[in-house]
DNA sequence: TCAAGAATGTCAAAAATGCGACATTTCAAC
DNA sequence: GTTGAAATGTCGCATTTTTGACATTCTTGA
């Protein structure tokens, strides 16, 4: 069986009222970013919580070899920058945007003061935390524990987005490689075994996967 | 430079004001638990959040082949539980008591009704929950970018308990080798280099830390 | 105190993965 | 279109890790 939830988080403003939406849209600065540009570096610290109104955005970290270790894929509603708001952390990952993309910054001390005003803010973005951290854990202990290709195959869910039954996820087999800790060519071959099994289609720059569902059937019948 | 908060989660207990910890104290069930007894199940089904007051308790999953993988150490005055509060979740993870402990208990709805009563119980919920985020994403980096000795370096680091200065590890090197993803010989090995580094010790049961500021720079030296 | 169980230390063969190389395919800029 | 850069597909070979085995050490309970 399917769970849907288990693999994605709700996006944040998917968690607030319609009302409390607009409010917060009032209080944020709004910006656009081309496919690819830089949105914050690790390291930066102008604490602030981030929110995508449209388009995705990417957050991982560069090696110091240039490789590109991909943590997690934000998509539309999304938010990121929440460590910044509330512990004292600089930004621990390196975040540029996935095709065009429009951002709401909201600085740390007006976000504040809107949880404050109405607790909701803080209730959700503590549930879209808790999800989070939770598919953190299952991609923890994917890493430690399953072979090889049912580990590509958890990732892959857990990596593309939440909306098209037919997700195409825009990678290269280089970065999902570093990504998963193993080599271009090992991934290569993880990738073959899942297209020869008919449930991705490897392109150029791109997985696509062919079905959510029978991606996640398939795993539970070869994890554990 | 060592940075103590770089490996360590603030207690949530240690967020909160002492009488909102007393009133908490009175909201919640009291329970005992002695060495190595269960406290909950993966799969469980009985929301609450539950402080540890005394003693410690370690998180992690049982395969199906016995073997233990160990995700966190927790210490008093942390918590666990807190998927289930607030979000629809079961429980993820096994976790049993490290010595004689005692857990404060608060069902779902109780805590639900604390945090809208004084939003400084949502507030400090959700600084722990960063934090520890921000660890299992480290947790993450090291597995899938770090070469063995450093990578059994940063877990050490992480899974031990925060207060004393030369913290005794009571893990079996098979339990932490199955944390890791690595098998028993290979986390041996990676143990004996630390030893002859004169970093650690390794005993019967238990791997003990000389000194972790020593063990943290030899870490920044060996990574990236 | 002693025996049995449990955990560690170690080894050689087998398996998996990484590394470097190179041909091929695809894309994008001109 | 053409061309060059970028990404993929694949191949040996080197290296690391796993596996299974066995001896040794430690702990605990009878």
């Amino acid at each position: 069986m399917f769970d849907f939830a288990q693999y994605q988080a709700t996006p944040y403003l998917d968690l607030l009222a319609p009302e409390s939406v607009e409010r917060l849209r009032g209080w944020g600065r709004r910006r656009t970013f081309s496919d690819g540009q830089y949105i914050h570096s690790r390291g930066d610290e102008d604490p602030g919580l981030s929110i995508i109104e449209d388009g995705a955005a990417q957050a991982g970290i560069y090696s110091t070899d240039g490789s590109f270790i991909l943590t997690s894929f934000i998509g539309r509603g999304h938010t990121f920058g929440d460590f910044t708001v509330f512990t004292n952390l600089p930004r621990t990952h390196d975040i540029s945007a996935v095709g065009a993309t429009t951002i709401l910054d909201v600085p740390a001390h007006r976000f504040q003061q809107l949880c404050d005003e109405d607790a909701a803010y803080m209730q959700a973005l503590l549930q879209t935390t808790l999800m989070r951290s939770h598919l953190v854990l299952e991609m923890l202990h994917a890493v430690r524990s399953l072979p090889l290709v049912p580990r590509v195959a958890k990732f892959l869910l857990i990596l593309s987005p939440a909306g098209p039954e037919a997700p195409t996820l825009r990678f290269r087999q280089s970065d999902l490689a570093s990504t998963l800790g193993v080599s271009r060519a090992t991934m290569n071959r993880a990738l073959a075994d899942l297209e020869t099994d008919g449930l991705i289609d490897r392109g150029y720059g791109r997985v696509k996967i062919r079905d959510r569902r029978a991606l996640a059937t398939w795993l539970n019948l070869h994890s554990d």
